[in-house]
Parts: structure tokens; C-alpha cells; sequence
DNA sequence: GCTATTGTTCGAAAATTATCGAACTATCAA
DNA sequence: TTGATAGTTCGATAATTTTCGAACAATAGC
């Protein structure tokens, strides 16, 4: 498809972060990035619709959460862990620390 | 005034933490709270109506982030340090930590 | 070329949140 | 009791987000 907007290091900002992770979805998307490095858009699926779940991927891309490159038809997903620990120290390691609670359907 | 509804420990959900402080001007407020320990609703005045600020001040309060008691005609406000480090250990630290942005006015 | 698969983008509707003035409540002080 | 001060609540409007279907774009394989 075509390549997408990452924030630079610099560029991150604290209140786009807390923001974007304040969604029960969002926050889902994050941990399962976590425990398997990398995904596609449909391993992650949320059980909405595909627009639904691309939302939720550009608000988490262009808060600097995640990066997503071209994969033949698909995009791969994963955290920008080191970016995120440089900006903010410790935050995503805390915020995945956090007991999950469970995500409406 | 009357009493207000200030979740327990185990009540306090990340999402709600993260939303609450996701906003500039509740970030600020919590920021300064950090540097003065505790104020008045007055005092931490955003230049905007009461009306406004009492909303974000309600946010914060029932996401757990401040505790608020009254004193006279006006309402003291606390972070809830000790609580947040014990439910989310380092969380309230990095976000104080991190570089302050402007808040629009 | 055609077809299937993967996601994005668009547009509209629904839901949530923010904002503010006005009315209200509670406390203090004279 | 009157007045002043501090902040909440209400109600309405504005602004932002979310949600979803439909149309679209890009790649892969036949």
C-alpha cells in the first residue's frame, strides 16, 4: 500500500501517548504486540470491522506507539519499544505491567 | 460542600489514569500539584470558567489521580502519590518527568 | 489480465467529551 | 441575616472520537 507517518523521537508527546493507550482496544493491540513482537493487522483483530481496527492502528502509528511497514498485502506491526523507552522512560514497561482488564466485544 | 467519590486503590483503572492524564490541562494541574503538594481549586486556576475547571477536576478525582477534601468554603486538592505508586508503580514519576508542554489558553 | 487478500480511506451517523453561563449550595465573617 | 467567596451542578451547544459499510489501492498468484 504506502508508507505511513511515524512521529520522530523528538516528535512524541506525552499527552498523544497516555491518550492512545487509554483505550481498552488499543491497550489489547499493545500487549499482544508485546508478547509477540511483531504482527499483521488481522492477527490482531479485535472482532470489529477492519476500518474500526485501522483506526485504532493510526491513532496508536502517529502517537509514536507503534511502527508499521509493507508486508507483500499485509502490514506488520510492532512497538517502537527502544524509541518509546528513550522519550519516556519506563512507561510502556509499566503500563504492561498492569493487570489487563477485560475488552468489550 | 458535600463529600465526593473517590475510587479505592483497587477501583482505579489504567485506562481511566491515562485518559485523565492525557488532556494538557489536567496535566498541568497534576504537575503543579506535584510542585506544591497541594492547592486549592482557585489556585490552580487554568484561566478558564469554574465551571470548566471543576469538570477536570472531577475527571481526575474519580479516575483516582487527586483526592480532594474541604476546608472552609474551598476544596483542597492532593495527588494520590501513594496509592498510584502502589497500583502503578513508577507511572506517576515518569509522567512528571516528562518535558512540560505549553497548555493552550 | 483476473481474482483473492489485506488494509486504507471516505462519508455519515452515533456516542463521548469539552465548554461555558446561569443557578445553586455551603461556609465564613461581619 | 446579609454579603462575599469557593466551587458544584445543570443544561445546552460545540467539538472530538468512535463506529461501520462501501469504495478504493496495492500486492500476490494463477
Amino acid at each position: 500500500m504506502r508508507q505511513f507517518r511515524h512521529p520522530a523521537p523528538s516528535e512524541i508527546q506525552l499527552e498523544s501517548v497516555l491518550y492512545a493507550l487509554s483505550d481498552p482496544m488499543r491497550l489489547s493491540i499493545v500487549r499482544q504486540l508485546a508478547r509477540e513482537g511483531e504482527a499483521t493487522c488481522a492477527a490482531l483483530d479485535g472482532g470489529r470491522p477492519k476500518s474500526s481496527m485501522s483506526h485504532h492502528f493510526r491513532i496508536l502509528r502517529e502517537a509514536g506507539i507503534i511502527k508499521t511497514r509493507n508486508s507483500g498485502t499485509s502490514h506488520m506491526n510492532e512497538l517502537r519499544r527502544q524509541d518509546l523507552e528513550n522519550v519516556f522512560p519506563g512507561l510502556l514497561s509499566i503500563v504492561l505491567k498492569a493487570p489487563e482488564t477485560e475488552v468489550a466485544r
